[in-house]
DNA sequence: ATACAACTTAAAGCCAACTTTAAGTCAAGC
DNA sequence: GCTTGACTTAAAGTTGGCTTTAAGTTGTAT
């Protein structure tokens, strides 16, 4: 069973023009072609492609993808490396979930703010709030903010 | 007590061609100046610094970080627009950590698998291996890749 | 056989977020 | 007063990841 470009852009939801990008960058070496020079992916490509996505979004240039699509071709003397890659690449992941964390507390602090801010009419409400009416939850971090400075 | 940019730029481990970018792109408005021009920081600039690069991290566009920063100096009337942006950016913490932590899986299923294969010294060892070989965290992951064939 | 949508390429264009360059100014130490 | 390093600006350059354009080809439906 093959798909034309289009179709497999729509079934991964991206433009027909990145799955080109893709292909001219290295990323696709394994696309074959009919005799007419069309595109014909295949069930199987999808797993690379889905594989692709998801090292995207954990952030990985598409060089770095690049690296290890060329190691993978290149058999099994280059598990190591790829091993490495993901690893790595795992450890990243982490740090922007640590990250998130951080972030996140600092959204729901600043959702407190102004949900409490609305209510008053106004941020003049926080100018002079004593600690204990912060939810204890945010107190470290204003607690760290003074730290820093 | 007042920070040079280079001062400035160091605290906050960024370029100082960063912040004077950041400056420029009026995202700092709040910035004094010496008789000189030279851009004086404060401590309390540092607050508005840290949220600017949490909101980055987070993934908010340069751009919407100013709209925010715009808004903040309009005052109270602007409260509930600050709210709303606040809230989808949360929001969008909230996504990005439910996709963080797909990835993290298929990074944790190529851990094991490249780990499996560096053992047994090639990737063949994967080709035939039974489904109650396979960790059972990682087998909804390999379902869920054939359903969406 | 013809129309027509979807495919092909190479090259140029675009956007965000910086970084670098060039030419000049400021300010602290000698 | 002079040197020197850090600052200033405007403008141009860079990088990554696409998207668009232009000109042409393929393949399916009638």
């Amino acid at each position: 069973m093959f798909y034309t470009i289009g179709e497999m852009a729509q079934k991964l939801n991206v433009a027909p023009s990145t799955l080109r990008y893709y292909d001219k960058e290295g990323l696709l070496p394994f696309v074959e072609r009919s005799s007419g020079g069309i595109r014909m992916f295949k069930d199987e490509d999808m797993d690379w492609l889905r594989m692709l996505g998801c090292l995207k979004k954990a952030g990985m240039p598409l060089k770095e993808i690049r690296t290890f699509m060329d190691w993978s071709r290149q058999g099994d003397t280059t598990i190591g490396q790829r091993l490495d890659l993901i690893e790595k690449q795992r450890q990243s992941v982490l740090d922007q979930q640590k990250q998130l964390e951080d972030t996140l507390l600092m959204l729901d602090y600043k959702r407190w703010y102004y949900q409490t801010a609305q209510e008053a009419g106004t941020c003049a409400v926080h100018d002079a709030m004593p600690l204990d009416q912060i939810p204890e939850r945010f107190r470290p971090l204003k607690e760290e903010w003074k730290k820093e400075q």
